[in-house]
DNA sequence: ATTAATCCTTTTAC
DNA sequence: AGTAAAAGGATTA
């Protein structure tokens, strides 16, 4: 199928590179993805989106070809920093991922790279999730719910998640137990479904701003990590409330008052579409020089 | 080749 | 309320 896409500024690669998804393998020019039960692949030729499993509505709803990213980046754009990100990535957008494969991928996530992130989420897709196969491949659809409630703790640590195996069996036996419907949290308000997710065992205020994010659309959601604390400090510092920056620099980690601050700051300053900021700033850090 | 630091942090315990 | 330490282990420097 082919998907014309006139003047909706977008940038496959771009997009699925800046660290939001963690199962696209790109072999030769095709992307190979997932999506609860959906395995599909897709490429950008020039103007133009290829894919062959799944329709174009999917492919408008995931790869969130209905924001506009025109009004969006003109809104964060608000000094020469963030302008030079927006330039370099035009087209990055924000994807919309399932919320319970999102919780799970970010409680694994923690204090860890993304090579690493990777690999413990393929290994635990290979031994809990359905084997599938599409266009002549092997492929693991992200374990259910059920799957990873009736886990073991053992059996998770196996997958490279160390002290967050515990997590993962805790906040899926919870969600399967409570019969929790992810997909509702799309209803409730920002801090609502932020309150929501940070009672989950593992999630603290970054992660819960991860999945609000990445897959309940909440584009003032503003995650923090150690390349975002960075950049506000040394981009931001003067704009940032009295006595914060100083306060930020005589440790390393990061309170949650101190966190609710520095998110407080960039929903002020970049407005509604703060998370678009966020994933605009974050890959332009990462990957200069 | 080895070693050390880092990693899209959270939890627990002062 | 604020701070510090611990929690595996792959990747990167």
């Amino acid at each position: 199928m082919k998907f014309e896409l006139g003047d909706v500024v977008f940038d496959l690669d771009v997009s699925l590179c800046c660290g939001q998804v963690f199962r696209f393998r790109k072999q030769k020019d095709w992307w190979y993805g997932l999506l609860g039960d959906k395995i599909f692949k897709i490429r950008q030729v020039g103007n133009c989106l290829e894919f062959e499993g799944v329709d174009t509505s999917f492919v408008r709803g995931f790869f969130g070809l209905g924001d506009d990213l025109t009004k969006i980046t003109q809104c964060i754009n608000k000094d020469p920093y963030i302008s030079a990100a927006i330039k370099q990535f035009e087209g990055l957008r924000l994807i919309r991922q399932d919320p319970w494969e999102c919780l799970i991928s970010f409680i694994c996530a923690t204090y860890k790279n993304i090579a690493a992130i990777e690999q413990t989420l393929f290994k635990m897709s290979q031994k809990y999730g359905e084997k599938c196969c599409f266009d002549g491949q092997t492929f693991w659809l992200f374990p259910s719910v059920e799957k990873l409630a009736g886990a073991s703790v053992e059996g998770l640590e196996a997958c490279g998640l160390g002290y967050r195996a515990k997590y993962v069996q805790v906040t899926a036996k919870r969600v399967w137990e409570e019969r929790i419907d992810l997909e509702s949290f799309r209803r409730l308000s920002y801090v609502e479904a932020k309150r929501r997710l940070f009672e989950f065992s593992g999630v603290g205020l970054k992660v819960a701003d991860c999945v609000l994010l990445f897959s309940l659309e909440k584009m003032e959601a503003f995650p923090v990590d150690v390349w975002v604390k960075r950049i506000l400090l040394k981009q931001y510092a003067d704009q940032l409330p009295a006595g914060l920056v100083e306060q930020l620099l005589r440790h390393d980690s990061l309170s949650n008052a101190e966190y609710e601050k520095l998110g407080t700051f960039a929903r002020n300053y970049f407005g509604a579409y703060a998370g678009y900021a966020q994933e605009y700033l974050y890959h332009y850090e990462r990957t200069k020089k």
